[in-house]
DNA sequence: CCTTATTAGTAGCGACTCGAAACTATTGCA
DNA sequence: TGCAATAGTTTCGAGTCGCTACTAATAAGG
């Protein structure tokens, strides 16, 4: 009964999702943009959250980027900070009244809860291939787990990061890490 | 070897890859938005091409609808006509320029493309269980294709619409309808 | 050491989206 | 005939988007 998938249909469908998603969320006192950022900086590591690592994630520009983060900070959700062994860099760090907002689930949230594990484990996978190969094919970095990192090394206290020679916590270790690099891949 | 799937990592999944493709998209000469405004008006059917029909399948308002529309049309990919049954009514086509526009195939789609035929099967039923529940939460329609409605009848020349009373050639039962309601579906 | 890169972040621009609200026509109904 | 519903538009303010041009700070090479 099922003829052979057509690539359209799926377009269509990933297409429409993400308009309904976009629609719930600007329901909400943040537009989706500002919603990801926001979301991102939650879950990222604490080397992870400069303007230039929101705009990679994003598949934005850092210009664009900027702007959005100074709107969330107008907002406070978001608090900036200056580094001090470089002075150029900036980290931004999720304020209490950001972490609330994340809160409640989102109703994209609740439909895919209700799906039925094998379900939800296929369509994991099926994204997951999909958002690798187009990430491949832009050069854009995966932003995966730290633990899942071949930099990653195993410790009885979290963890530790062989590329940035620093020891990791466990909260550390389960954010999404700028740095990210799979731990099969094999690359000179 | 498979944790039972998280909700927030399919969530996540959805996100990037959306925000990829719409990445994608503005390196082209529309926007996201335009883009998928044009993609719908290319594949609904004459009785589906109004700003209010537009507005319902991006889940966006009128208003919004209608500045996407008035630029598309600026930009000639889209020609406005007026009905003569109803002097309110307006029903936009795409031109031979905006079809053109159409034609090479986007960066996701040649992703899709090259799914394995039983993921690419699997993947278009999740997500369409996904869509279809989003849109039942919110009351919007679905917007099938017309040879999927139960208001259709199968004819030797296309088919027949119950609902609007007209016959249908087989490029119209082949496209997108406002009207579209699922031949399983049962209400009063 | 002292010039260049290079890098991190920002400001401003023009086109556009977004929802909301106010506003025309036109049509339907009682 | 009169009023409500409908189709579409306009305007508003906040914000996104890529872009170019900019300022600092750091890195690299002679």
């Amino acid at each position: 009964m099922f003829a052979p998938t057509d690539t359209q249909t799926i377009r269509d469908l990933i297409d429409r999702l993400t308009r309904l998603a976009a629609a719930e969320e600007w329901n909400g006192p943040l537009n989706p943009s500002q919603f990801a950022a926001l979301n991102y900086l939650a879950r990222a590591n604490r080397f992870s959250r400069a303007p230039s690592h929101v705009a990679d994630f994003l598949a934005t520009t850092r210009g664009t980027a900027s702007q959005t983060l100074k709107a969330l900070s107008r907002k406070e959700l978001i608090a900036e900070t200056r580094s001090d062994e470089d002075k150029r860099s900036i980290r931004y760090d999720v304020t209490r009244a950001g972490r609330d907002l994340l809160q409640d689930p989102s109703s994209l949230e609740n439909v895919i809860d209700a799906l039925p594990p094998d379900v939800a484990a296929s369509l994991a996978s099926s994204l997951k291939a999909l958002v690798l190969t187009m990430l491949h094919e832009r050069g854009g970095r995966s932003f995966g787990l730290c633990s899942t990192c071949r930099h990653h090394e195993a410790r009885e206290t979290g963890g530790y990061c062989k590329l940035l020679n620093v020891p990791l916590s466990p909260v550390d270790a389960a954010q999404l890490c700028h740095e990210h690099t799979p731990a099969e891949s094999h690359q000179p």
